[in-house]
DNA sequence: ATGTGC
């Protein structure tokens, strides 16, 4: 018997900045027991142990390659508000209390969308930290008007784009799998890969449930109404019919080519993309997108590491200076690490990455989106004043 | 990424 060992493959041009640590890992996974093909997008940039930005198929299921925020992923809604009406000061003034548990009744809510009570259900509809926002936004520039048209999206009124996964419960489903088996990877029909399965299969739908409440949140601030256009997972492990063969592929950090539109988010200084991928709908397959995992670039995709930030930008930029983007949008963030973890610059160029998705043949471009109004977070709770477990005196 | 951690 002759093993071969799975090259991993890159869809980038040369143009883009991808760190050598990430094509480390990339290869390094690649290399896993099992694994038969290894892609990493344009946005691809090194993760804890395994990259971001890559997807992977392979015959047994590695929960560490999905990560730690199972779910996580991009929802997009259309509001009703009319974009000349909206005033961002004003609505950035009514943004508050997101950060705290929801004072809806969330039995109700769980049942309306099929939830089992979970101990982290006081995180539903928080946005949480890292690279999640929610983010009002305008279209920018239409490039397949008939495309838009399908969406049913109106260029006059705002949309509401929101960032988020399964907070603690993602967590404590990984860490959960990680304890018991380690990062060997579970065979298929175990009784360890049907348990963890079952958690992440709840997590994958917490965290989009989560995304809705969020979002119903935002809009119940502002007053108004929205209707989902869509929502994707770019963080899960599914099974997936290959040529006939069940096999497992991960996404992590990687959009799906074969759930109709998705928004790749460009940082909070850029635009973001709407596109469609390239995918015949009824043979869900074409030879680009399984070569490329039937996955795309999921965002610009880190280009310096979290806390690497502030040290490079402080000098020359003040806190209140992130606060407004070079597009003219608002930023709230009262987090100052995370305000400089999120600047524009922290971060490879979105035009790029698209238009090397583009050029290999994965996708096309039906609009750009112009930030308006960013949501990052409000006073964090533990770092409110009065909330610290100091055991120090003052004096 | 994270009720983050001594």
């Amino acid at each position: 018997m002759v093993l071969q060992k799975t090259t991993a493959r890159l869809i980038a041009s040369p143009d883009i900045w991808i760190e050598g640590e990430a094509l480390r890992q990339l290869e390094q996974t690649a290399a896993l027991p099992g694994m038969r093909a290894a892609v990493g997008l344009p946005d691809l940039h090194p993760g804890k142990g395994y990259p971001i930005g890559a997807a992977f198929l392979s015959e047994r299921i590695y929960p560490a390659l999905v990560g730690n925020d199972i779910g996580c992923g991009m929802g997009l809604w259309q509001t009703d508000l009319a974009i000349r009406k909206f005033k961002p000061e004003r609505a950035a003034e009514r943004l508050t209390g997101l950060e705290g548990p929801w004072d809806g009744d969330l039995a109700h809510w769980r049942v309306d969308h099929g939830l089992t009570p979970t101990a982290f259900d006081q995180a539903l509809g928080t946005i949480g930290g890292g690279n999640h926002f929610a983010e009002w936004q305008t279209l920018a520039e239409v490039l397949d008007p008939s495309a838009l048209a399908e969406l049913d999206l109106d260029p006059e009124r705002l949309l509401l784009l929101v960032h988020s996964g399964s907070r603690g419960l993602g967590e404590s489903v990984l860490r959960a799998v990680i304890d018991r088996h380690g990062h060997l990877g579970l065979e298929p029909e175990s009784t360890a890969a049907r348990d963890y399965l079952k958690a992440h299969d709840q997590a994958i739908h917490w965290a989009e449930a989560n995304r809705r409440l969020i979002a119903r949140r935002l809009l119940n601030a502002l007053g108004t109404e929205a209707e989902r256009r869509l929502d994707v997972w770019h963080n899960l492990v599914q099974p997936i019919d290959w040529a006939g063969e069940t096999l497992w592929l991960h996404r992590k950090g990687a959009a799906p080519a074969d759930r109709g539109p998705v928004v790749i988010p460009g940082s909070r200084g850029t635009l973001s993309y709407l596109v469609k991928p390239l995918i015949q709908p009824r043979l869900k397959s074409a030879p680009e997108t399984d070569a490329s995992l039937r996955s795309l670039a999921h965002g610009a995709g880190r280009k310096w590491k979290r806390g690497e930030a502030r040290g490079r930008l402080s000098a020359r930029q003040r806190p209140d200076d992130l606060q407004k983007t070079a597009l003219g949008g608002h930023v709230i963030c009262e987090d100052k690490e995370l305000l400089y973890d999120e600047a524009p610059e922290a971060y490879k160029a979105v035009d790029r990455v698209v238009a090397d998705l583009v050029d290999a043949g994965l996708c096309r471009v039906i609009a750009t989106l112009r930030p308006v109004l960013t949501y990052k977070v409000r006073h964090p709770a533990h770092k409110q004043p009065g909330a610290r477990k100091t055991k120090r005196g003052r004096r």
